[in-house]
DNA sequence: TGCCTCAACTGGCTTGAGCCAGTTGCTTAT
DNA sequence: ATAAGCAACTGGCTCAAGCCAGTTGAGGCA
């Protein structure tokens, strides 16, 4: 391990070297998770600086997702989440012995309720990134888009929209709510004839845009893991793509595949 | 798509304010990557608000990850990078053709040059994580860790550790930094007699520890990709793991896997 | 022509003051 | 015993002022 040594002590602005210090103490465990940390006033007084100085030094964590902040109460150090993990067996056929989808069944493993909830469902037009995956038109309304979130117990963990083609997705009833299928959206798909062979994902990390902040009550200092799935048939064809917006602070992917 | 219309335009924070018009015009196109924000004094004079107050809106933008600030420049609009994808076909045996690592054909393709530089090598112990997936102690310096940093031009990308157990690499010349074969690591584990036949990666997203964001100068606002890798041979054994952390303004993963 | 200097601009950081808005627990009146 | 109310705490946000430290370009000097 090699360190740059950048700024040293010297020179180092006061609220970075509270900062420093708070961020050693959550590190080292001096500070455990849910530990309080000391009310912004007090931390300005005991390091001799205004109060102002203090708070940024306490957003300096937040931002780095080490700290939670609570109006009123006070600030705390961040508790580790569990985790729900969604690996690319989630379309394994395995999954349909037991009945629950894998979002579901992973939130069980963790001991927790899940469920979801449907935002909206409408025939649209996609955006350039879905139409060229889909090989459909992004100029007209050549996709039927379903829109959803999932939950762990009262959190909100992912957003998932999932795009089909119309012309595949027409007199489905996929435009219902309910899907009329024992297996869900792909027991349907299946039935059309298009038969899940691979799976391509691509994977993002990045900061919250405004309203998935809003929706999925991500809190300051933490990222999302932005997933565009394309499922492919036997064929080669793409005819069903996702997009899954999920908290990282809440959940994370597992891949275990095989070696080409 | 809903929106819950969390505030409203009542009682929004000046800076907030502030922050949601530039918000809305870099995302309308109206300020295009690389266009200059008005410095921080010409925004407080605009809205009427002190110049903390016009800053702080910049820093939503910052933290959001659309604004990089430049000491005594500016503050500009974030171009988008180009995105150095891993794939998951990257330890498949085709790439062996190319002489090139994947990592920097993917750099070629991008039409950047990479390079990666040694951190350090050395038998050390391994962290309860690594111990775990490897099926040794955590206890004593039981791994032998490699340590690099990859580049693409001149930013650094990804910081990139392997973990091998200590008794599969003693005596293989791993200790030194040229290691002795055409396909590099894996060359050796393959004539140490393991195949690889799956991997396991599990992939979180958070922001960068201290440590990380100076080595990988990790603008403010960009999170990291954590991909904990695991190779497995034929009898089912783990032989070796790697962790990826890549800056994730910069890169992303890449799936395309059969379903099972 | 070429270099240097310097003024004017940029963001980085701090100060100390004030008001607002949640939270909590104690006190008081019913 | 219960509920209302209040005081004392917490963070959220703003102000106006100041100094420091990079950057840039114009002007002048050699």
């Amino acid at each position: 391990m090699v360190d740059h040594e950048e700024p040293g002590n010297v020179r180092r602005p006061p609220s970075k070297r509270i900062a420093d210090e708070l961020r050693q103490a959550i590190d080292s465990g001096d500070m455990a998770p849910g530990a309080k940390l000391p009310s912004e006033r007090d931390l300005a007084a005991q390091y001799g600086t205004a109060r102002n100085t203090a708070r940024e030094a306490v957003r300096i964590l937040i931002d780095a997702g080490l700290v939670i902040a609570e109006h009123g109460r006070g600030a705390y150090v961040r508790r580790p989440q569990t985790l729900i993990r969604l690996g690319n067996d989630r379309y394994s056929p395995k999954y349909r012995a037991t009945g629950l989808s894998p979002f579901l069944l992973e939130c069980a493993k963790q001991g927790k309720t899940g469920r979801f909830e449907v935002l909206g469902i409408e025939r649209a037009t996609p955006t350039i990134e879905v139409a060229n995956r889909l090989d459909v038109s992004d100029k007209t309304k050549s996709v039927l888009q379903r829109e959803n979130i999932f939950w762990a117990d009262d959190d909100p963990v992912q957003r998932v929209t999932t795009y089909i083609p119309w012309a595949i997705a027409k007199g489905t009833g996929l435009l219902q709510e309910e899907v009329p299928h024992q297996y869900g959206i792909h027991g349907v798909l299946e039935d059309q004839g298009h038969v899940m062979a691979r799976i391509r994902e691509e994977i993002n990390a990045r900061m919250p845009r405004a309203d998935e902040a809003r929706h999925m009550r991500v809190p300051p200092g933490v990222p999302v893991i932005d997933v565009l799935h394309t499922s492919v048939d036997e064929q080669g064809k793409a005819y069903e793509v996702t997009r899954f917006v999920m908290r990282a602070d809440m959940s994370g992917l597992l891949y275990d595949v095989p070696v080409e």
